[in-house]
Formats: C-alpha cells, sequence, structure tokens
DNA sequence: CTGAAAGCGCTAACAA
DNA sequence: TTGTTAGCGCTTTCAG
C-alpha cells in the first residue's frame, strides 16, 4: 500500500495534521520538526493523495485543454506548450480534440468538470458553442481562449491580430502584382477575421472584391482539396492564393500541381500560422507566423492568475502576427492586361 | 455550489447508498426508485465527483499517455487515437511529452502515479529507462506498451514488425535498381531493428553492408538535416535513401534539394510511418504504413483488460506494416558502373 | 508550535 | 429492495 500522510505521521511521531502544514507550507512549524518529517517523506516515498487534496476542496492541479484536433499541428504545437508550461508549475493537462465537432465539446467540457480541473484554456472556436464557454464561466471555472474571442463576455483570452494577419499576407501578394486572389478559410470566427484582413487590403489597393473568389472550407486535406478544386476550376483561375491556415494551403498546392500549375510561377500561395508543415513542404510555403509557443506559455499565465487570484481583472493578450516569406510566392506569371 | 449525492438522495426521498447503487448499477433497485433517482440527476444536473470516487478506492477513470514529443505527427495520432477511444469509454487522458528526455519521463511517470491514474500507456522508447517502465509494472499499475518492447519484462505491447518494415522498404528499393542505400534512424530500439530489416534485405541480395552509410540522428528537423547532410557530402553519395520515420525522410529530401538534386530522379526516399506528412509533401513520400489509429485502439483495449481483470495474461500485438509507394522513389538515374 | 476532530462526496459491507 | 455506517487521505478550524 503507498503511504498515507497517517504513515509519515506516525514515523515522524507527530500528528497528521502537522505533516499536513509542512506539506503545503502553511501555519508555523519548528524547524526541526519540519526537517524530520522532510525526511521521513524521503524515506517513505511518500506522495501526497491527489484525489483526497482535490476532495477536500482544493485543487485538483489538474488542468484541461479543448482544441479541434491534435492531427493540426498547430493545435499539437499549442498543447505542447499549455502542457510544458503547466507541467513546470505541477500542473497535469488533460487534452481533448473536438474534432470540430460542437457535441463533443459539450461532452468533453461535462468531463472535465466532472474531473474538477482547475482550469480550461479552450482553443477550439465555434461560432454555435459560446454558451457552452458561458456556462462554464458561470460556474466559476476560469478559463481562459486561445485564438478565438467572444466579444459579449468578459474573458481572459490570448490571440493573435487575426485582421492584421490577413492583412499583412493579401499585401504582400499584392505587392508582388497580383490582382486577382482567392481565399480558401474556414468557417471559424478567426478564419473571417482573416478575411476581412483580405478585403480591407484589396479596398486599399482599390481592387473590388470578388466574393466568388472566397471560398470556405473545413480545415482538413480532402475539404480543402475540394475548396481548391472550386476555386481552380474556374475559367479565370486566380493568380494568387491566400489560404487561413497552412493545411488549406498545402492541400491547394497539391490541387494546383495536380492542375499541372507551378508554385509560385503560376500561382503565388499563403498560408497562416507557420507550422511544421510549413518549412517541411517543397517549395516552402510563405506563411503569417503565429507563436504558438508564446500562446501557450500566455495561456497559462492567465489562467493561474485567475485560479490564484479569483477576482482579478480579465485581459485580453493580444500578439502580432509576422510574415514568413519563403518560396511559394512570387510575381504573377504574366500580367493580366 | 455543485449538487451532490445527498443532494439527489434527499429530492428523491431515498439515501444515498441507493442513489449509489443506481449510479453504479449495482444491486437490486425498484425500477420506480431508479426511475425517479435518474429523473432528479438529469434536474440537478447532477456530476459525480471523480475526486470522491477515486477516494473511495476505485477507478479515476483517468490514463496516462507518455510520448516523447506531439510535434511529431506520429506521436500526436497515436496521441489522438488513444485519447478518443479512451473517451468512448469514459476515461480522460494526460498526454505527456518528454522531449526524448529520460529525465522529464521520470517526472511524468511520478505525475502520472500522484494522479493516481487507471492505466498508463508509454509511447516513449529510450534504451536507458527500462527500470522506469519496470518500477511502474511493480507498482501493479496497468501498463501497456506502443512501439516498443522490453524484452526482460512480462508487459502488454502493441507494436508494428519493425524488421518487415525496414525489409520492405528496402527492397523496394533494390527492386528499383539502387545499390547504394543510405540509412538515417533514430536511435531507438525500433529504429535499430528497421535497420537491421534493411541490413538483412541487402544479405538477401548479396550487397555487403556499408556501415558509413547508417548515420544516427534525433528526430528533429535539424539534426536530420545534419545527418543527411554528412550522408550526401561524401564523394560517394548513395543513391537512395531510407529513413526511419517521416520527419527525418522528409528533413533529408530538404537537404538533397539544397544540394542541387532532384528526388527521385537522382535519390529516392522512402520514410516510415505514414504520417500526415508524407502526403503532403512534394513529391509524396514512399514510406511504410502503420497504422497508428489502430494501434491507439488496440492499446486502450489491453489496457482497459488489464484494468478490468487484474489477473490477465499479457499480450503482445504485433501489426504488420505495408509499403505505401508515392512519388519519392523511382529507379536511379545513371546505373552505377 | 502542535494536535483533535469534523468533514469533503462517495462506496461498500452489513443491517433491516 | 433500501438504509446505516464506517471509512478513503487530506485540510482546516479550534483548542491546547
Amino acid at each position: 500500500m503507498k503511504p498515507t500522510i497517517y504513515d509519515v505521521a506516525e514515523r515522524a511521531g507527530v500528528s497528521i495534521s502537522t505533516v499536513s502544514k509542512v506539506l503545503n507550507g502553511r501555519g508555523k512549524i519548528g524547524e526541526a520538526t519540519k526537517a524530520r518529517i522532510f525526511k521521513v517523506m524521503k524515506e517513505l516515498q511518500y506522495q501526497p493523495n491527489n484525489a483526497a487534496m482535490a476532495l477536500t476542496g482544493k485543487s485538483t492541479y489538474v488542468l484541461g485543454i479543448v482544441i479541434p484536433d491534435l492531427n493540426n499541428p498547430f493545435f499539437a504545437a499549442i498543447s505542447k506548450s499549455v502542457e510544458s508550461n503547466a507541467r513546470q508549475v505541477h500542473y497535469s493537462s488533460i487534452i481533448c480534440s473536438t474534432d470540430y465537432n460542437p457535441q463533443r465539446e459539450e461532452e468533453y467540457l461535462g468531463l472535465l468538470k466532472r474531473q474538477m480541473v482547475d482550469g480550461i484554456i479552450i482553443a477550439s472556436g465555434f461560432q454555435e458553442d459560446t454558451h457552452l464557454v458561458k456556462m462554464v464561466i458561470e460556474e466559476e471555472i476560469p478559463v481562459v481562449l486561445i485564438a478565438r474571442d467572444i466579444p459579449d463576455i468578459l474573458v481572459d483570452t490570448v490571440s493573435i491580430d487575426d485582421f492584421i494577419g490577413g492583412l499583412i499576407a493579401t499585401k504582400h501578394l499584392l505587392e508582388l502584382g497580383h490582382q486577382r486572389i482567392g481565399v480558401i478559410t474556414e468557417p471559424l470566427k478567426c478564419g473571417w477575421e482573416r478575411v476581412r484582413g483580405y478585403q480591407s487590403a484589396l479596398h486599399e489597393w482599390s481592387i473590388p472584391v470578388d466574393e466568388s473568389l472566397i471560398v470556405s472550407s473545413e480545415s482538413s486535406i480532402e475539404a480543402g482539396r475540394e475548396a481548391a478544386n472550386k476555386l481552380f476550376s474556374r475559367v479565370d483561375p486566380p493568380t494568387a492564393l491566400f489560404a487561413t491556415n497552412d493545411l488549406l494551403a498545402i492541400s491547394a498546392i497539391q490541387v494546383i500541381r495536380d492542375k499541372g500549375l507551378h508554385v509560385p510561377e503560376d500561382v503565388s500561395v499563403v498560408g497562416f500560422d507557420n507550422t511544421i508543415l510549413a518549412h517541411l513542404v517543397n517549395p516552402a510555403l510563405t506563411t503569417v507566423s503565429q507563436p504558438m509557443t508564446d500562446m501557450g506559455a500566455q495561456a497559462v499565465n492567465l489562467l493561474l492568475e485567475q485560479i490564484r487570484n479569483k477576482e482579478h481583472t480579465r485581459k485580453r493578450v493580444i500578439l502580432i502576427p509576422e510574415l514568413v516569406v519563403r518560396g511559394s510566392t512570387g510575381p504573377p506569371h504574366k500580367v493580366p492586361q
């Protein structure tokens, strides 16, 4: 049997409450006893029982992280960062992949509540599930949102400026001389923000927005290919593409290639996220970089702050994305007349 | 305050033990009372408290999964599969990335014990840490190993036949006409098994093994590039490369390209794992496929079996890998004289 | 500075 | 079929 606080107390010749105090660094305990208790804890390899601690109303030292898909390197990177930052302050993380399914999100949130996690980091962003997030917040469970935002709720968020991201991606293309720029976006808030940035850039260059060049697609390889197909099967395909994440961008590149076109000679492509994928493909992908490691770290910080001091003021941390120019973009093949 | 079993009992006009029995489907309870209790549980949105359940000596319904790196799509896929299969039977998963660091593995195992997980799936494979795994097993915590094996311990494992994997990858290259085939492998047990397969294939074709063509590299892009550099800076570079995972294969492809060579015209490359990366790169990577989804599912099954019936006989599930031929391999450019 | 005792929410004998 | 009761391991007043 694993040693309990009783075993430690007995062996050290003190009461369990003394041990408890030493354990939590609370109350005033004589240096001598303290040392003795620590010694016994080592000897017995004592590990406090988390379940008991949790039951007594304290923390579980577990936090939940809800993402859409672990197979998307962007979310894998976020998760890894969160997990690693959390571990450094002795928190474990339960990672949940919702597969972009609001119902699963609901299930997971329930699971995490049962598990009595001390806080939840939500990085899955649906339009239709804001009520879920609200419910969690109303139950006073600390929450931090990553890469999304719910305007009408007071909640900590860490995100990047998606609008700016879309803007700089599009400007890059415009500066290269492209006029007809297609867009493939995920049907998420942040995706549409990026599209707004795209539109704004076009405005600035006095180029009318052609809505038919904007298509929405789920974030999977298959869906991305389909969307790209739609765009590049037109009689007047765009000369450049802005995809709101790397996965979509790369799926599109495949389709473009299948059609016998070259990247970037015939079509320039810029992605978003700067995941591991971006510099693994050939040509390497020009993309808008999100500081995923930072974002994870920031999220953990905000969450801990909430956990430790219930009534802290809500914050929005907004990081600025950067354009990383690589091989997938270049001037258009032939300038449209 | 969240409703407890007492609230439910009171509102339903029964005792808490009756509620408990209904909750766990134990004992004989009248249909009427049962229905009433269920109804009250809905009304109150009652969620049993996991910590209390855990404390009472039952399961925590949490399991741990230890992997080297979530940024490697292979492990992300494994984790996702485990997590999703676990969830279906109401288990949460704590995912831990050790970053290939045995010390962190030790920390994590400690964390998971404290957390009183019901079982642990270990997919990080070091040579030097078998004692850690042994310790866990001795503490009677259910364990399943994925993609590794510790011959001198009785433990459930699910893995693929790495030897066969290396064999078929190499044979493919040999059949295409390659004679000088380089290898980049991770310094792990499974990596060396794959190399054994490679050697065996060469033997079969009566080609002597040139040890200098076999280099070992950590599984990261940077390390992979370095290893590839070593191989392709030789005066007599190989005409084909077998990398023991996709990440290494793709890093190598980049290096090959940097040197002005073409894949597969000048150098053929075959990878291992068949991760999402393999069909995202261009040319798509010929690779040995590991059924990651299956592996995760099998691992969860084995673990549950152990959890539910302590004294079950240990099993080794060995899956057979398959070669997926794509664009990165072809006949050698010029046949060596 | 240290200890006794009352729970936290739930399960599991044992009674009724 | 249902209820009573004694813990699980720990924290936390409240007394000494």
